[in-house]
RNA sequence: UGUCCUGUAGUGUAAUUGGCAACACGUCUGAUUCUGGAUCAGAAGAGUCCAGGUUCGACCCCUGGCAGGACAACCA
């Protein structure tokens, strides 16, 4: 159940984004009649990330909020680097971040319209076919400061033209022997309007199509006629895409056909994280990181192993907001948005990640108490467990300090703490082996104060938490830190790679002892241990062979203060 | 030596369309607490990229600069 914090968030009554304002305003007019229909239009080239998680709350958040509906529209029109495995994946995170399709598409499934319209192109003077090769093109498309150079097969006969894409369409070509071009402008001063390439040839075998086509759209010429065919309202898109906008409405204005408006939103960008697709295959394809779903991968499914919340993804997704300039979101935020939603609905346990040894001399041997503790403070219905004691515990090494500073709250010499849930402890005597190291602690807890508190009304200043040793269950812990050691990965030296700045201490294993009621966790099993932090059971876990991945950290305002 | 987009606390996003800048994260206090968590109360922090102009009044409109970003794949 989503808490009522985040519940409140997003039905507050906030200002409105710019899109926002766009969408009211073309409903007041009654521009295509109020009906608004959004879409998603990933490319199944990759796996989908935080920065997509924040399209698509976008595009099916206007959606949901204007009455109106959202297409999940793969743009498959390169089949030498898309694969059935992305769009599978794909799907699924978008299911899981919690949105339903209400058509879902394939630019593929309009090849045919698509090669129609650029006959119709080609009867109206505006495409030709063009022999010249790749380089020649490229040479002759001018720079930035420079005007192009027409073609020399810029004015071949419509017939010919005509002829000629038959042709290629048939397979009479080899690859890159001929392609398809707009007719506009080879001087305009925006690069994309230089006589643009819409089909070229590529004998490969498509995901969807097989081997139907040997020529491919290219994006400018699918993406926005794929808009007009579904009649989307609203084509939302990112900041890049600014510039393609005239050729967007271009193709619309030439063929004559539904009029889809395009916008563009700054794409979400975050400390400490890659968001290029290019660069995260490299970093699956190089093993840096365990695959697409590593817990350390900005990727939605990395997201989801690492023990985030669709909840908590979409509550971020509305505190970053929505605009058309640069930004660099602070990792804070997002580790903000998960604790708020973890914090209401993860009940507690307790787990030593570093374990001192115990020994509480005044408990008899052998005898085991079982204690009741609270398994969410934040939420009563959560109810109540119980919790083994013994005289043998594990506590945190961080836990005790021979010699601590003023404000350590913890445990030390002569000092008394509480255990949770249990008894006030007092150290008495500290047991090191011959290198000087603590191997373990004499203590004696106060009978009286059992449950947690002392019918004598005396204070301790900390409570820490601990596991029975005999019942504890060891199990493998995933300790996570950010993959680069850069707010921008990218910004490094000369002659330097973007790989230089991968965290090379991001994973750090450990073997850890929890309480017992943690034996029957299942996969993605999300859990606060207490004072350490929100754990999620990693899919890794066996039966009796329990994995569990740190998601975040709790607050810590002791290491702060101690200065960590 | 081009075209387009964008400049508001450290980071994001607002400002009822011209009425002396608000919210969130972060930071810092204090209270409270059987999690140094959570919660509660409070504080510091920008005068809106710069310079002119219009106006009683400009973050908002105009002019000119400056800065950042995008665009020269048969990628999307």
């Amino acid at each position: 159940m989503l808490s009522e914090n985040l519940r409140n968030e997003s039905l507050e009554e906030k200002s409105k984004n710019f899109l926002e304002e766009i969408i009211e305003e073309d409903i007041r007019t009654g521009k295509h009649a109020g009906r608004v229909l959004t879409r998603f239009p990933p490319e199944p080239n990759g796996y989908l990330h935080i920065g997509h998680a924040k399209s698509i709350c976008l595009n099916f958040g206007l959606a949901q909020r204007y009455g109106g509906k959202t297409n999940l529209r793969f743009d498959d029109t390169n089949p030498t680097k898309e694969d059935v495995e992305y769009v599978d994946s794909i799907k699924e995170d978008v299911h899981w971040l919690g949105f339903d399709w209400a058509g879902e598409y394939y630019a593929s499934d309009y090849f045919e319209q698509l090669y129609e319209w650029a006959i119709v192109l080609i009867k109206k003077g505006l495409a030709y076919v063009d022999d010249q090769t790749q380089e020649e093109i490229r040479t002759t498309r001018g720079t930035v400061n420079q005007a192009g150079k027409d073609s020399p097969w810029r004015n071949r006969s419509v017939d010919e033209n005509v002829d000629l894409f038959k042709r290629m369409r048939n397979g009479e070509f080899k690859d890159g022997e001929k392609v398809l071009r707009a007719k506009v402008d080879m001087a305009h001063p925006n690069m994309l309007l230089r006589d643009p390439i819409l089909y070229r040839i590529i004998h490969t075998e498509h995901h969807r199509t097989g081997d139907k086509w040997c020529i491919y759209p290219m994006y400018d010429y699918a993406h926005g006629q794929s808009d007009s065919i579904e009649k989307i309202t609203h084509s939302i898109c990112t900041l890049e895409f600014d510039v393609h906008r005239p050729l967007y409405d271009w193709f619309i204005e030439k063929l004559e056909i539904f009029p889809s408006h395009q916008y563009e939103f700054a794409r979400l960008n975050m400390t400490y994280t890659m968001m290029s697709k290019r660069k995260l295959l490299q970093l699956v394809q190089e093993k840096v990181v365990m695959g697409w779903d590593d817990p350390r991968m900005p990727t939605i499914c990395g997201l989801r192993r690492r023990g985030y919340t669709p909840e908590a993804i979409r509550f971020f997704t509305e505190k970053v907001g929505i605009a058309k300039r640069d930004n660099v979101i602070d990792l804070s935020l997002l580790e903000f948005c998960l604790r708020e939603d973890l914090n209401r609905r993860a009940p507690r346990r307790m787990a030593v990640l570093n374990p001192l040894k115990v020994v509480i001399t005044n408990y008899p041997d052998g005898q085991v108490e079982q204690l009741e503790a609270v398994n969410n403070p934040e939420d009563e219905s959560a109810g109540k467990r119980l919790v083994p004691f013994s005289k043998e515990l594990y506590i945190e090494q961080e836990d005790f300090m021979e010699n601590p500073p003023k404000k350590f709250f913890r445990l030390a010499p002569g000092q008394e703490v509480r255990l949770r849930y249990a008894y006030f402890m007092r150290c008495n005597e500290v047991i090191k082996d011959s290198a000087g190291n603590i191997t373990e602690l004499r203590c004696t807890i106060d009978p009286a104060s059992k449950g947690g508190n002392s019918p004598d009304g005396r204070k301790v200043q900390g409570t820490i938490h601990w596991v029975s040793a005999q019942q504890a269950i060891k199990t493998e812990v995933r300790l996570f830190d950010r993959l680069f050691t850069k707010a921008n990965p990218d910004d490094v030296a000369e002659g330097e790679d973007w790989k230089s700045s991968i965290n090379p201490d991001s994973l750090k294993v450990i073997e850890a002892y929890l309480e017992p009621a943690l034996a029957e966790a299942k996969s993605l099993d999300k859990f606060q241990f207490e004072r350490m932090g929100y754990f999620s059971v990693d899919y890794d876990s066996k039966p009796g062979k329990l994995v569990f991945n740190r998601t975040t950290t709790l607050k810590d305002t002791w290491a702060k203060i101690s200065g960590q």
